[in-house]
DNA sequence: GAAAAGATTAAA
DNA sequence: TTAATCTTTTCC
């Protein structure tokens, strides 16, 4: 590694560990980014949509009092990623006027060879490593934004990746981020549909989830039953953690992405 | 310094 | 089934 980059390394780990809302105002805009620590952004054109007038489904999902819904506190994430993994299935996350349901999720643990952690604290994971109740936002295959929760204390190194969510509100929104005029599971079952739903990038990792603004979790109905499975596309990891069932989902919601063969009840 | 692969998605 | 697209990590 050259020094320049060493040095620039340091400059963002600093970055990654100082929580700050400021840095991502302006990432609603559907044109240019500004460039700021990250030499060069693309320039994203979502394509106009136009809205799909049907009700959302199921019912549930509607019917979702939002003027009851409290932000919960850091307390609710600093516990075992398996245990928040299951608690966080309902919650709601929200954005400005986006929010959604969630219904699936994955435990990424401490001595996990699936962990983005494993490989200690970089760069790109140092939030994994700090406190529970932060995001941790990755770039997958150089396109999709992923949204991880941060779980237990700091310097635990553990997280609950995003899978799939329902819509509650901004449907609109949600249809133009995606490029999809529909409002059937194919618009949000999948980590990398929940990301660009939220319109979030990598800026926004580190965020906390328990301060109002920006993006926020807040208390939603708990489901009845769920599902349980091992984790998708970490067939590099080690036989026992591929096995581990170590992913959920809310039973009986349809908005769970592929593979759907391959989780039972719990 | 180069190369491979990835917690994926949408279109062919 | 495959291309898209780029960061991180490993290998020589």
């Amino acid at each position: 590694m050259k020094k320049s980059q060493r040095f620039k390394r340091t400059i963002k780990l600093k970055k990654a560990f100082s929580a700050n809302d400021e840095e991502h105002e302006d990432e609603n805009a559907s044109t240019t980014s500004t460039s700021t620590s990250r030499s060069k952004k693309p320039i994203i054109v979502r394509p106009k949509v136009k809205p799909n007038p049907q009700p959302l489904l199921p019912a549930l999902e509607s019917s979702i009092d939002m003027e009851k819904a409290v932000i919960l506190s850091p307390d609710f994430f600093q516990i075992e990623a398996l245990d928040l993994a299951t608690r966080l299935l309902g919650k709601l996350l929200r954005r400005d006027d986006v929010v959604l349901r969630i219904t699936e999720v994955e435990a990424y643990r401490p001595n996990d060879t699936a962990c983005h952690g494993r490989f200690g604290i970089t760069e790109r994971t140092a939030p994994i490593f700090g406190p529970g109740g932060h995001a941790y936002v990755y770039l997958c295959y150089g396109l999709h934004t992923m949204l991880n929760v941060v779980a237990d204390k700091e310097g635990t190194g553990a997280a609950v990746l995003i899978r799939a969510c329902a819509p509650v509100m901004g449907l609109e929104t949600i249809q133009q981020r995606r490029g999809q005029n529909t409002n059937k599971p194919v618009l949000l079952a999948g980590p990398g549909k929940v990301g660009q739903a939220l319109g979030i990038s990598t800026e926004w990792s580190n965020h906390p989830l328990y301060t109002p603004g920006g993006l926020e979790i807040l208390d939603g109905p708990e489901p009845e039953k769920i599902l349980v499975g091992p984790r998708v596309g970490i067939e590099y990891a080690s036989p026992e953690h591929v096995s581990a069932l170590w992913r959920f989902a809310i039973a009986d919601s349809p908005w769970i992405s592929a593979p759907k063969s391959t989780l039972r009840p719990a």
